[in-house]
DNA sequence: ATCCTACATTGGACAATGTCTAAGTCAAGA
DNA sequence: TCTTGACTTAGACATTGTCCAATGTAGGAT
């Protein structure tokens, strides 16, 4: 994670304490929160931080395309900081919980050349639903 | 589009002259209007229908299969009437504009056994993103 | 080590989208 | 035509996200 930090710094990042926290809270595997647990998170160890930053900081790993924004419901984007691997995701429709998935294949190829209808695609989601193995037992 | 009221008539529904004209509004090919847009040509024909019934019977629309909801971006959901023809999204990152498409192959089958999770998958959306016609030519 | 200044942060107002409720209205069966 | 439960309405409220002016500060320059 570090390595972000400096790669960010490398792009002319202002390397503040509020951006090390929220950097810190997107570390790990299968990390998918929205803006706000992003924010809950980071006040924990940075009680000041404005929600404003996060946003702010949030837009801003998108655009360095450190982190991926995910909507796969109409409600609250979610960041995803897997951003290095291709990948794809798999939804509980019932609690939610995203687990990165990874294809057979490339999923551009499926779409024949009538079908673009003259588009320059250049980029797929692929977002499977499903009920996870947690609520299929607990229903 | 008749037939579709017939349809909802025959599954109890009752047939007020809001939930017509909103019906009306959803008829055609590569529509995908946002809920205020619907109420916005809705309102032409019956000015004072509601904000309120034109949310409810997206709603009721999309539980009874009759139209899907799409959020390509985090911003409005679309409805699209074209449900009973198994299709995906091309959206322009541009100009926002989404047009129906077809696909080879079934993406169910791209998501291997091990990368399932355990999870009975049920269904699968792919967006695909790229520049239009239109906004390439005026850059 | 200190100073500058452009960039970053803050809090709060505002915007966009969607949900809920209580009161009034009406479609359609009896 | 009457009745009734389902439907509609207006507007308050909730959630998520954006914007702005005032204030603070990281990091290069001295």
């Amino acid at each position: 994670m570090s390595d972000l930090l400096e790669r960010l710094r490398g792009r002319g990042w202002r390397l503040t304490a509020q951006r090390r926290v929220v950097a810190e809270v997107l570390n790990g595997d299968h990390v998918h929160y929205t803006a706000d647990e992003v924010h809950a998170k980071a006040s924990e160890r940075l009680p000041e931080i404005s929600r404003a930053t996060v946003y702010n900081t949030l837009g801003e790993l998108v655009s360095l395309g450190e982190v991926i924004e995910v909507s796969t419901d109409g409600r609250a984007k979610r960041y995803d900081p897997n951003a290095h691997h291709d990948h794809q995701h798999l939804v509980c429709a019932r609690c939610g919980t995203i687990r990165d998935v990874h294809l057979h294949g490339d999923p551009l190829s499926a779409l024949p050349m009538p079908e673009r209808y003259g588009f320059e695609v250049s980029e797929v989601t692929v977002t499977y639903r499903g009920i996870c193995p947690n609520c299929s037992t607990t229903s």
